[in-house]
DNA sequence: GACCTGCTGCGGGCTG
């Protein structure tokens, strides 16, 4: 039925491809484009073919004689960008249709080319469209005037964060120079709340979703392993050998650190009992060329086992061929995450997935358990709120006036308000933010006109303006001349020490502190480098999961017997509280010296009670799991009923914490630069959870051990 | 006890 409706080149390249019929999600999306111009979100899972579910119906509905780019593809990785070209213009190859790839790494004269050429499909990333607002405002009005189409891969990596924040305010000041409009269609696999991915294409009436929710079957077993913190135990590596050995398997722990133990010690246990030496790591330390070259094996190489040790580099759509087996050690920070992961094995049609889940300590176990038990259920945690995003307002507001040399304060003024990824701060604070500005020589004001002032220029000009996450800074890794990565620099990092990297041994030469470079021989036995990190945020939900499985009585026919029996003595432990609800009462372990509240909340409101149980003056150390409290417990039980007072408060209790640690606003790149009510408003919004904390307190019982 | 992402314009030197 859909496929009558497709214009006839397009018909015939799924002849020529020899697809017997069209996939659900490529089926609804071609009659519903097709016949309309509203905004589609195309929600299915991994491989299901929402990139042809997009394009087929735009390729034939849309006249690419016009001038202007008519279709935008906007995407969070270069390496999707590059992989999507080819699928974008293989469907275009018999249509004329100029395809163009537009971000950092791209080629420039093609980029000039399109200048002068306006036409076709671009392929972008949010930073270089943001590049070109900057230094190209001309040219953003030549080439999108006319366009027709955005489409957002993988869009929920951008619903809920600064990167889709700052998105969606160039999606609106894309709207402002287009002539009629254009329509969004949003591709992902892991969306967590449908109403807000409707809000993020910028008009969420005229939003549609577009759900096909067939899942694979998953083959999966779960180990339990105990380890220390700082090496795996020797039966989980080599269970993981035996494993893995004769498979094409990717393997996730959750650190670079984990990663780099684990490629190296499964190589070596490889050579000992002659397998195959095809064990890669691959994270963001790894020097991108042997990224490149690590996908590239994979996706090249039909017969033979490999096994890639991996963080979340590989957790989005990169095209690396088929994968047998995926790994997932220890309990992954969010449903979202173990989705995308689950996601890359059984890509094939009627392949299914397989997955081998491991857990070193207990805590984890029992994370990993409520992770899995919720992926059964369906559930995926809603995106973060960011609903008055002043810190990207205010990056915006210097790239407005960067690419305008001059404008209007009146109508920056405006601009900002009328662009729907602000359409919750009010004028007076953009006004505010804007003087803050002013006085604070980011922007000069020249009359009526404002323009970037002294400080101003020292960002603005930076190339690291475009962006509005922050990133670490790096030691070069060097090993005769070859780059093997770059790694933070640590007091573990001098001559003669050995560290892991890019699954290899090294030995350190020399350490060049102004060159910010090490030099490097192999070696024969190391540690891996030392990362640091801020602890992850865990969606209240799966703690809430975690205190259920604690105090239920089923048996996990998935778990191993020594997980079976972890979960046994955890229940055990926890049994001298008489839990009846695990909604709403919280077991509260009475010591001879101290109390541990174990919260079973998420990580924003265990960071807002802390926050409360200080200003109230309960002295007490914060830990993931646990609060351990010194006081009474007559004195706890008193104040707690009392903490949500000062909820009534926050605000200057937050602004206080401010004056005694203006490094708390770290988290935000631009956040820094806010007047510091704005800097306490968004702690209060991205760093804390007050309403949650508002209703656990309100609902929350302690109680206490028999 | 975390992970990830991207990047201009200009000038000088070199290659074909």
């Amino acid at each position: 039925m859909s496929f009558e409706l497709l214009s006839k080149p397009i018909k015939k390249f799924i002849y020529e491809k020899g697809w017997e019929s069209l996939r659900p999600i490529q089926a609804a999306a071609i009659s519903k484009i097709l016949t309309s111009d509203e905004n589609f979100i195309l929600a299915s899972r991994t491989a299901s073919g929402k990139t042809e579910a997009a394009f087929l119906p735009i390729l034939s509905k849309l006249d690419f004689t016009k001038p202007g780019v008519q279709v935008l593809y906007i995407s969070p990785l270069i390496a999707l960008i590059n992989d999507q070209f080819y699928r974008v213009e293989e469907l275009c190859k018999n249509l004329d249709i100029a395809v163009t790839k537009w971000h950092g790494e791209s080629n420039k004269t093609l980029k000039e080319k399109l200048l002068k050429h306006p036409s076709g499909i671009v392929l972008i990333t949010p930073e270089s469209l943001e590049a070109m607002f900057v230094n190209k405002p001309f040219n953003v009005k030549q080439l999108f005037s006319n366009l027709k189409y955005v489409v957002i891969d993988e869009i929920h990596s951008f619903i809920g964060t600064d990167r889709g924040t700052q998105l969606k305010s160039l999606l609106a000041r894309l709207r402002t120079v287009n002539s009629e409009s254009f329509s969004v269609i949003g591709l992902s696999a892991t969306i967590g709340d449908y109403d807000q991915a409707k809000k993020f294409t910028g008009n969420a009436a005229k939003t549609k979703v577009l759900l096909d929710k067939t899942a694979k079957d998953i083959n999966a077993s779960f180990g339990y392993f105990k380890s220390d913190a700082e090496e795996l135990s020797q039966d989980l590596l080599k269970n993981l050998y035996s494993e893995t050995a004769d498979s094409k398997t990717l393997i996730f722990p959750n650190s670079r650190a984990r990663v780099e133990e684990i490629a190296v010690k499964l190589k070596k246990i490889s050579r000992r009992l002659k397998g195959h030496d095809n064990y890669f790591s691959h994270h963001s330390s790894v020097d991108r060329e042997v990224r490149e070259y690590v996908e590239f094996f994979a996706k090249n190489n039909k017969r033979r086992s490999f096994c890639i040790c991996c963080t979340s580099t590989l957790e989005l759509g990169i095209d690396i061929g088929t994968v047998d087996k995926i790994v997932q050690i220890d309990a992954t920070h969010s449903i979202a995450s173990l989705i995308q992961r689950i996601g890359r094995s059984g890509r094939k049609e009627g392949a299914s997935s397989n997955l081998q889940l491991y857990a070193t300590n207990k805590w984890s176990l029992l994370q990993s358990i409520a992770c899995w038990l919720l992926y059964k259920e369906g559930f995926i945690e809603p995106p973060q709120r960011n609903d008055r995003p002043y810190d990207i307002l205010l990056h915006q507001a210097l790239s407005i006036v960067k690419g305008h040399s001059g404008i209007k304060l009146t109508d920056l003024i405006d601009q900002l308000q009328a662009n729907a990824a602000f359409e919750q701060i009010e004028k007076f604070e953009i006004e505010e933010i804007l003087n803050h500005l002013i006085e604070t020589d980011f922007l000069e004001k020249l009359q009526r006109e404002v323009i970037i002032g002294i400080e101003g220029e020292k960002v603005v000009n930076s190339r690291d303006f475009y962006s509005v996450f922050k990133t670490e800074e790096n030691f070069k890794v060097v090993n005769a001349g070859n780059t093997i990565g770059d790694i933070p620099f640590s007091p573990q990092i001098e001559e003669n020490e050995n560290i892991l990297l890019s699954a290899r041994i090294w030995k350190i030469k020399f350490v060049d502190q102004k060159a910010k470079k090490i030099e490097v021989t192999p070696a024969k036995d190391g540690k891996p480098p030392k990362f640091s990190g801020e602890g992850g945020t865990i969606d209240h939900k799966i703690r809430e999961k975690m205190l259920q499985i604690l105090c239920s009585q089923d048996i996990y026919e998935f778990l191993d017997p020594l997980g079976r029996e972890e979960i046994d003595i955890l229940r055990r432990e926890f049994s001298v509280f008489d839990i009846q609800n695990f909604q709403t009462e919280r077991p509260l372990l009475i010591k001879e010296k101290h109390l541990e509240l174990y919260t079973f909340f998420g990580t924003k409101t265990n960071r807002t009670i802390k926050l409360l149980l200080d200003i109230v003056g309960i002295k007490n150390s914060a830990y993931d799991m646990e609060l351990i409290i010194e006081s009474s417990q007559k004195d706890l039980t008193e104040k707690w009923k009392d903490l949500s007072t000062q909820l009534t408060n926050i605000d200057a209790h937050i602004i206080n914490l401010l004056q005694d640690k203006p490094a708390l606003i770290g988290f935000s790149k631009w956040g820094m630069f806010l007047p510091k009510k704005y800097q306490a408003a968004l702690l209060k919004e991205r760093y804390y959870d007050i309403d949650q904390t508002r209703l656990v307190l309100s609902n929350t019982k302690l109680v206490v051990n028999k």
